[in-house]
DNA sequence: CTGTTAGCGCATTCAG
DNA sequence: CTGAATGCGCTAACAG
């Protein structure tokens, strides 16, 4: 491998030369710079960064952990909708600031996070990401050597993190729903043991008592519980539950789209049709069910890609020294709009 | 941050024993060994990898690129299913070998490419691997200054690459048709424009023929097709093709589980129930389908994830100069049987 | 078993 | 505008 002293020494100049000239300072004549550079293109010379980082104490490294990116805790070898477009959204803004990714996954142990902690310290990154399979809170309690931004979690402490609005989310699709002329309104939810369950829930009740809705004419139900990691669907239960008020429900939130995707079955099923008799609403844009299914799925699309982007961009600028970044930062979604929420709802009997 | 000399200061002895220590060579007695550790311990040091590869010439740095992580070339936005498993087996797989990724995704252009191997050879890594987000040939053409491994890809020299094996993959699929009963065969496949459809095309007619199917008694459609970058469904013409012949198919496989999700609907509109007057054969094991449509998927799973591994440890064998690696490991998968594959074929009317 | 010396490739400091 | 000397933190080669 070429090096800084075989350039100098071709194109008949000092190795400090040629270092103004690799990083671009002035006081380098034209003619100088001309000739050095057809040297460096010559020899095909590449500076070393860990070389260079040695003396300039910056290795443009920033690490990455995702949080089992393959799979979700209850849904192995599932690989969940957020992490993917959260990746690609930090590596791409790293990139766009010079800084390079440096990634590992955890698969199960906590105590994994420590070892990689060790091996990035190592590597003297100048940052760190986490970023959680699923909307959580976190307690990466340790100080760590570096600037932390948490993705898609979040901790009790004071380490800025980049979540999803899930309430303002839920809120903005229940608004929706009714906006769109329905007044008995239904949701079969996340379960309420995690975070977004929790948050949609109340995001739901916030947007069903501002438009005055009252007790009898909205209602909640879990479509599936977590019994510790285990998930166990209880999706037909809450339909029939749902069908057995007096006050039947025009229109249906989902937690997921896979929930609303199994419910058209289930509502069929029930002589109920899906888009007609009800309306529907999706939660997350997965697009294998959305586009796919009939009647393709109205939907709650959050913006991950925008949390990771967002995320490095927090990095850098306390990487950058700068301090003053909001602790937490959440970032609400947008609803995509497609057939299963039909716009006119059936009159009431 | 702490160096080596610190410890030796703090431990009273020299910067060889510390890093001898650190290095777990031997040579040091054990009381020698003990203090280091405490100094250490206290003092919170950790090596400065950056420097260590300035002497060693040994990084320990993996670089990967994957093209598209987040897209499909024909699905914007959407996550492909064979790159997360890659990565993952990948990262884990150099992990256990001490390597660190650098990790870069792909967005559009092909510069970029090269971009990003310059800033990897700064970097000084030791290998890299390519990993594309469907099987195809590419042609990275210019010499690269360390060892490449292709996954999920192939090019026309000599450059080691782990791919899927799309061809006897199908073929087992559908001698499991065949030894399921069915006499009468039809499968919707990938566009054949591209190497997966091609090669599972011609896995297709390798297991009819040598099954001794009479070409009545099968035939292949394309389920989609692609102009340009652009996907054109034409699953329901490919549908009412498969049973216009007189002999009419008693299994259908398809290209991917989302066709055959999608032909589930188009199969009961047209009065053919699926799992009962026909059975499906699926291809990706695509979970978001595969347990949650009606019959739930029999289907062919490709091991994404050993092909990571594989293709990472092909490349620390040659980062270790090992030359003696088969150019193109391709690597079969193997079927999940679910519901819409009934055991008994219809009796033939 | 332990220490000394040298130098990896580069940037920084100071001197021309 | 340019260059010489110094040292970043560590390991290799060699002495003891």
């Amino acid at each position: 491998m070429t090096t800084i002293h075989d350039v100098a020494l071709k194109a008949g100049v000092s190795i400090k030369t040629v270092s103004r000239v690799v990083n671009n300072e002035a006081n380098v004549r034209e003619s100088t710079k001309k000739r050095v550079k057809e040297a460096i293109e010559e020899l095909d010379f590449t500076p070393h960064l860990g070389a260079r980082s040695l003396r300039s104490k910056r290795t443009g490294l920033v690490a990455m952990i995702t949080g089992g990116i393959f799979s979700q805790p209850w849904r192995p070898f599932q690989t969940g909708l957020s992490t993917i477009p959260i990746v690609h959204g930090v590596q791409h803004t790293l990139r766009a600031a010079g800084k390079n990714l440096l990634f590992a996954d955890l698969t199960d142990n906590e105590a994994d996070f420590f070892d990689l902690v060790r091996v990035f310290r190592s590597h003297r990154v100048e940052g760190m990401l986490f970023s959680s399979t699923f909307h959580r809170e976190v307690s990466i309690t340790s100080k760590l050597p570096f600037p932390l931004v948490l993705v898609n979690c979040f901790d009790a402490h004071t380490t800025p993190a980049i979540v999803p609005d899930d309430q303002l989310a839920q809120k903005l699709v229940v608004q929706d729903m009714i906006e769109n002329g329905h007044q008995s309104i239904a949701m079969v939810g996340l379960p309420l043991s995690i975070t977004a369950g929790q948050l949609r829930h109340a995001g739901f009740l916030e947007a069903v008592e501002q438009a005055g809705i009252s007790s009898e004419h909205f209602c909640f139900v879990e479509g599936f519980k977590l019994a510790g990691e285990h998930e166990v669907n209880v999706l037909d239960q809450a339909l029939t539950q749902i069908f057995s008020n007096n006050k039947q429900p025009t229109a249906i939130c989902f937690g997921n789209d896979l929930m609303t995707m199994r419910a058209l079955k289930s509502l069929e099923n029930m002589g109920i049709q899906p888009g007609l008799d009800v309306a529907l609403w999706g939660f997350d844009n997965d697009l294998t069910i959305c586009d796919s299914v009939h009647p393709t799925l109205t939907t709650m699309s959050l913006p991950y890609r925008e949390m990771g982007v967002a995320a490095a961009k927090t990095l850098i600028n306390r990487i950058n020294g700068d301090e003053r970044c909001s602790l937490r930062k959440k970032i609400c979604g947008y609803i995509i709009k497609r057939q299963s929420s039909h716009p006119i709802p059936p009159v009431e009997a």
